[in-house]
DNA sequence: GACTAAACTAACTAGTTCGTACATTCTTGT
DNA sequence: ACAAGAATGTACGAACTAGTTAGTTTAGTC
């Protein structure tokens, strides 16, 4: 009986199951009776976020599996049911986290604006929106010191900036069709230049921070990050430079 | 005699006998007889070459001191004898990292330009120089995975970019004075910008890269990048950004 | 209410990894 | 020439770590 149960699930595998959850989403633990002792997705939501959290602190070697079971509800052994081996549990907390920051971009709206406020409101938002998520950049991080080896396998990431460009292409375009912004820059190359100073206040805060001996923690030296940052964009793309920040 | 020559080891530790070979540098390998067998010099600097690649490579947990030991044309005891432990070996990558850099920016030489084109230079010369030396880049990304804390060990660091500041502090003041650069920016806040779009262009380039589908490494979108970057940092400090670039 | 697949647990294993004890060779000052 | 100590080689062990084995419990279904 048990090898017949062991076999299913090596037949199958942990996708299969993982498959099988997401198509019925029955929603057990939560709004269910909370004696319930079984509870699937609970269990597996709650090792992910575990993970998530290991991961970025610790990175992929750094982070035990053993100190992830521990904090988690549930056991070691749940680890390898849901997610295979540590580097699919690493995958899994990758596009997790990829999917949680695209869900909160998707709020912004800029369409009523006039060009140079909605790239002002874009960049605001870009910057709050990473520091706010710092796991998420710490997960980036992390993966672009494997090279980018895991994201490669994922089908789900590549779709989730896709988004991002849309929206700044759409924005830089009106504003050159109104004469504000210059033509011919590429929007990759402009949300390439909104990242990177948005993702450098997160991601290299500590050594830059240690280094020339600031607080670049503080509310004030963070407010003054974002507006240079602002300057920096909409002068970047204006005609006028000097009329816009 | 053997319990001796432990006892004198522990005293002094690595930092006793790593100050000895730095007091006395007699080059013995190089220029010396090649015959030679004992080359602590050479081993040290062999040692901490290969080091400096696994651990940039791999990270601190990832990198292995079995596989750093393999590589080496000496021994994993030699690494202990002269470094104490893998902290201690890695501590000693991530100074040589930023010594090793240092050395290279102060070839850079801007008194004689006019203040836009030594800035530009100063860029430029930033860009290409944190190209070349990815290896450092992803030493400061792996310690800023571990939150800075073993930088803030190291007294040596925080000397080396001061320079850096001073270098481009000069070139903005006489832009000031001169009437070409707009007043009120903080120096520090200008290399911040500098830093984030050259660091950024190694730092993330595999997932950017595999997000947006493209050839961030082709000469021409390393140019392209190399001029947005030029462009974005004249718009920002300059007076009338539309004649700068 | 028996049956079955899914969910879950505890203990274990095979292999890895940092670090060390012990032994030997080389170099230098006297 | 010869101590004395610096530099190096070999082999090993204790602790850790990813992953597994073998078994139990739960809950839906007929």
């Amino acid at each position: 009986m048990y090898e017949l149960v062991s076999l299913v699930n090596r037949q199958y595998g942990f996708e299969g199951i993982a498959m099988k959850l997401q198509r019925k989403p029955q929603e057990p633990g939560k709004t269910g009776k909370v004696t319930r002792p079984q509870d699937p997705e609970g269990t597996r939501r709650n090792i992910l976020e575990v993970a998530s959290k290991e991961f970025a602190l610790n990175g992929l070697s750094g982070a035990r599996i053993d100190e992830i079971a521990a904090r988690t509800r549930s056991s070691k052994r749940m680890i390898y049911y849901y997610f295979g081996d540590k580097e699919g549990l690493y995958l899994h907390a990758l596009e997790n986290a990829y999917r949680l920051v695209r869900d909160g971009e998707t709020k912004l709206d800029t369409d009523g604006l006039a060009p140079p406020e909605a790239l002002r409101k874009l960049v605001e938002f870009t910057f709050d929106h990473h520091r706010r998520h710092e796991e998420f950049i710490r997960m980036v991080m992390i993966e672009n010191i494997h090279h980018g080896q895991y994201l490669e396998r994922s089908d789900i990431i590549r779709e989730v900036n896709k988004t991002a460009i849309d929206h700044i292409a759409r924005i830089y375009h009106r504003g050159v069709s109104d004469g504000t912004f210059r033509a011919g820059i590429d929007p990759v190359d402009l949300h390439w230049q909104v990242s990177a100073l948005c993702f450098f206040n997160v991601s290299n805060r500590a050594t830059f921070a240690k280094i020339f001996d600031r607080d670049l923690d503080s509310e004030a030296a963070q407010a003054r990050l974002r507006n240079n940052t602002v300057a920096t964009i909409l002068r970047f793309v204006s005609l006028r430079p000097d009329m816009a920040s």
